[in-house]
DNA sequence: AATTGAAGCTAAAAGGATTTATCAAAAATA
DNA sequence: TATTTTTGATAAATCCTTTTAGCTTCAATT
């Protein structure tokens, strides 16, 4: 088994030519090197004839760009990442890229570890969605000279490329909607006990539409260990529990508005009609769900692709000078049954 | 910026001893080799303080190992091959190994060209979701020496490993609890139209049960095309319609099931009450669902085990001879309110 | 005839590791 | 004392490319 790979070697031995001379015809380089029309073709068809391909390991060692991307997100599972996943992956195989992907659980000793494995295997570039306290390990990224982008949430601190969404915006927005539209007096907003800005950035529209107005509001936020330990539902329903007056809830994100929807579905309490719900973040489920659940879409293929372009200005060795994105997206509030005036 | 790294060589020359010796100290080979303990201190020494990491690069290159598994799925964003991702992705990184994912979407053409991509990478391993047509790229993989693991569905005509589960019996009992305590009389079976070897398992396990019987039963595949366009709710609502006897409905996975939900939904059926409902594949969203959705669940976190289990085996070059496992795994199912008799 | 220039090709270094074969000095044996 | 063994370390080949610097040969110029 296994016949050993043919090297350009063996193609320079079997031709009685170079290396060197193999070498510049693969890479295009025949007509600058003066090597002769008649001997490049020949090389050419003998290479198409025998199906040679370079070594990619010996070519990154050399060149010392290994053509891997490294996609680091909190949790590849997840539906979000997963998609986007899915998303970046073309474009970066149509650029010659490859994806390595791993999941930080949002801990910081694991994200500087997995960074840590990935240098020492020379990857070219990373996106990341950063967990907390990483700046110094992303700094030192960006000194190293690799490409960096981050996304989802961004560490204000350092000036580097990130492809985030107007979560202050869209939030504000979906607020005003539930007052408005929905009727709201007495809103709840349901996030995660977290610093990550993206979340920070949600409360902060949720709060700016509901102070200007005579609304009453309720913050809650989930603790982490209940999040991890799947007492989120439980933790929420003694929320509603004790809340009975709200009369609307913003859930900062899907995940919790999937464990809010089975504790309301316990308390018997009617969506739509004894209480509007709008959730960052759409989910195929949540038009799916009955009474369907208005929710903010994220434009996955818009991220992907500016993740990808961000990226790859980066890696793109023949642009020189500032290289850095910061691009902020527009989300898109889907009003579904649930904020609805119900008839 | 990018300061270069130290290698190996610059440790040599620091110290003042050969490459070699650093080399062998790197490697646990100091005893072995009989270097003196006393440098073999030093040189430890010498690059903790510094830390230096070899480059994978390079080792790569060398041993013709590149520590790298690819994870070839029909699409990373559909949950169930994302969960298997997340799970497979500690223990590749505990064994020193990386992931890189590709999605092939089922296409046989996608598959080969990024196999192909793969091996010019000289990675070490395959886990595949295998498309139609693709023996002779994986008996050629298998040729080569490199590791290959199926799974989800198999390739009969090959003799190597792989990770499934028991498609056949958990359709066969599935679709008796319909018949026996869901009461059901005529059963729709809905799945895709394609061969792929799990599918055609789950319709042999639903016929067996039926046909012993004196239930009635109707088979649909949903048109491949019905899918990619997203217009298999469409495709399934004309079903239903078409055939208002029914009062039972197996899904053989579960995005066919949450289309046919909504088409159920539109034709304001009952669930539960008028017809009786279980899938394969479980899903979070069945336990959300009202009424909640009965399911097949397969065993995830075994899978993955299984699979890097029987990855690492062919892997290990200490291992010699047969290194095959063809593993099938029970999954449960998970009787909820959408095939109990009502109350 | 001597010099210059261009055309066409190649030797060899570099990139960072592993490993085989070898060597010098010290210790053990005859 | 002469010979063999052991100890401790290393030079150099190898993996496969890319790329710099250089080497012929032949034609053109002075």
């Amino acid at each position: 088994m296994a016949k050993k790979k043919t090297s350009i070697k063996d193609i320079a031995k079997a031709l009685g030519i170079s290396i060197t001379t193999v070498s510049f015809i693969l890479n295009g380089k025949a007509r600058e090197k003066r090597i002769s029309e008649e001997l490049t073709k020949k090389v050419e068809a003998y290479i198409q004839q025998i199906g040679y391909k370079p070594s990619h390991l010996a070519q990154s060692l050399r060149l010392g760009k290994s053509k891997v991307i490294v996609f680091m997100v909190e949790d590849i599972s997840n539906n979000f990442f997963a998609s986007i996943a899915r998303l970046i992956e073309e474009k970066a195989y149509k650029n010659g890229y490859k994806i390595i992907y791993c999941s930080t659980d949002n801990q910081p000793e694991k994200a500087k570890e997995l960074i840590a494995t990935f240098k020492m295997r020379n990857v070219d570039g990373f996106i990341i969605t950063p967990t907390p306290d990483l700046e110094s390990t992303i700094l030192e990224l960006l000194d190293e000279g690799l490409a960096v982008v981050l996304f989802d949430r961004w560490i204000p601190e350092i000036d580097c490329s990130y492809v985030v969404v107007e979560n202050e915006i869209s939030a504000f927005e979906a607020t005003k909607h539930l007052i408005q539209q929905g009727g709201c007096k007495n809103i709840g907003f349901i996030t995660v006990e977290s610093n990550q800005t993206q979340m920070l950035e949600r409360l902060k529209g949720f709060l700016k539409a509901v102070e200007g107005s005579d609304v009453e509001h309720t913050i809650f936020k989930v603790k982490f260990h209940a999040i991890a330990e799947q007492e989120a539902s439980k933790s929420i329903l003694e929320f509603f529990k004790s809340h009975d007056k709200l009369d609307g809830i913003f859930f900062s994100t899907n995940y919790l508005a999937f464990e809010g929807l089975q504790a309301l579905s316990r308390l018997k309490k009617k969506i739509q009609k004894e209480i509007k719900v709008v959730s960052f973040d759409d989910h195929y489920f949540f038009n799916l769900y009955q009474p369907q659940i208005s929710a903010i879409e994220q434009p996955l293929e818009l991220i992907a692709e500016k993740l990808m372009e961000s990226i790859l200005l980066q890696l793109d060795e023949s642009n020189q000078g500032r290289k850095f994105q910061q691009i902020t997206l527009p989300n898109m509030l889907h009003v579904r049954q649930s904020s609805e005036i119900s008839d």
